[in-house]
DNA sequence: CGGCTTTGACCAGCGC
DNA sequence: GCGCTGGTCAAAGCCG
């Protein structure tokens, strides 16, 4: 799926706007203002309606800016998809994921994954037995990195904010899993819990669920592989959670405490952001709705960010994306600088339609 | 009783 | 080779 039909970060911002600028030049519609301030000859009506009309043009050139921005990354990251997976396409005879079973089938297959060749001549290999390992290091540490990159492609990171008070690594996000070990890592107190996808038998995806070390009230999951099963149920990011211990869990989130940057879109180096509000869809200030492809954006209260290496399977679910749509639509209703805009755009095709028409 | 979580032990990879 | 670290296993216990 392209990114650009995953998410229509486009937002069409001017959905409504756009067409009537693009009909009416700008001249003509400040002439439409001045001439209804003229006629109504009132001073206040005729500012506000300078005011309505400078916010108007602020924000389309704003949302001209981040169209050509979000086209630029849209091209970028398309163009690095496919060449990721025209390179997936010449990976023949890639294994199974064997994470279900013993490390030495899991290593088997990594091998099997990174070095096919050698596969394929594994009598050579018991032949030349050590000097054919030897010889071929250089090649082993371009299969490696290729390898983890094959890894990384399909390495899917979703930071939530809960309750900091929760304790719970619980994300539900419409899967079911089953935990098998938990650890203290070294670069974070949080313990990390690792879990398996449970729905399917020989589904491959494993997730770890962490707090984030910087706060504690993120919970960051990394999702690894692809399910190869539909989804159990419907993701309810944001709120309380899990699918198979539900009853049990309070993973809550603190409805409008946010300061936050509901929704922005970044670029790193392996690919978009989407950081974004998930439980607190008031607090959207249209001023955030910027793209920034250097840093991400801060996470604050009840928000949400995906990040995906490429094409990760979450932001593919159609709640995901119908969830998005719906956020980007609730955030600009409930923005007063774009009810603004609007009411400008809406009483300009109004003039120009009277205008043409010859009535009011 | 089956499925799940917990948790200590084990193993492999990596750096020194 | 050794120690550290992350990932996984598997026995024990819990829960509905």
């Amino acid at each position: 799926m392209e990114f650009t039909s995953l998410v229509d970060t486009s937002l069409d911002l001017s959905f409504r706007l756009r067409p009537v600028l693009e009909k009416v030049p700008k001249q003509e519609v400040q002439s439409d203002f001045t001439g209804l301030s003229r006629e109504r000859e009132n001073m206040g009506v005729k500012n506000e309606a300078g005011d309505l009309l400078e916010e108007l043009n602020r924000v389309s050139s704003e949302n001209k800016k981040l169209t050509e921005m979000l086209t630029v990354v849209c091209e970028n990251y398309n163009a690095l998809r496919n060449q990721m997976m025209e390179y997936m396409s010449t990976q023949n005879g890639v294994a199974e994921d064997s994470s279900a079973g013993s490390r030495k089938r899991k290593a088997e297959s990594i091998s099997n994954i990174s070095n096919p060749v050698n596969n394929n001549n594994n009598n050579m290999d018991v032949v030349h037995g050590r000097s054919s390992e030897s010889s071929s290091s250089d090649e082993e540490s371009c299969c490696k990195k290729l390898r983890e990159e094959h890894i990384k492609a399909k390495v899917t990171i979703v930071s939530m904010k809960t309750d900091a008070s929760d304790t719970s690594l619980i994300v539900k996000d419409g899967y079911q899993w089953r935990k098998y070990g938990q650890k203290v890592t070294r670069d974070n107190p949080c313990p990390r819990a690792y879990f398996r996808c449970s729905f399917a038998p020989g589904c491959p995806v494993k997730k770890k669920v962490q707090r984030s070390i910087e706060d504690q009230s993120i919970v960051v999951a990394t999702y690894e592989g692809e399910h190869n099963h539909p989804q159990t149920s419907k993701p309810e990011l944001g709120a309380s959670t899990n699918t198979s211990t539900a009853s049990r869990l309070n993973v809550t989130t603190i409805a409008g405490t946010t300061t936050s940057v509901p929704c922005s879109t970044t670029l790193n180096s392996s690919g978009p952001t989407i950081t974004l509000d998930l439980t607190a869809p008031k607090t959207i200030e249209k001023r955030d709705m910027k793209m920034n492809h250097s840093t991400t954006s801060p996470i604050g209260a009840n928000s949400i960010r995906t990040t995906t290496t490429t094409g990760g399977e979450y932001q593919n679910r159609p709640e995901f994306q119908q969830f998005l749509i719906e956020q980007m639509a609730t955030s600009l209703t409930k923005d007063p600088s774009f009810k603004a805009a609007l009411a400008a755009a809406i009483s300009g095709k109004i003039l120009q339609h009277n205008n043409q028409t010859g009535r009011w």
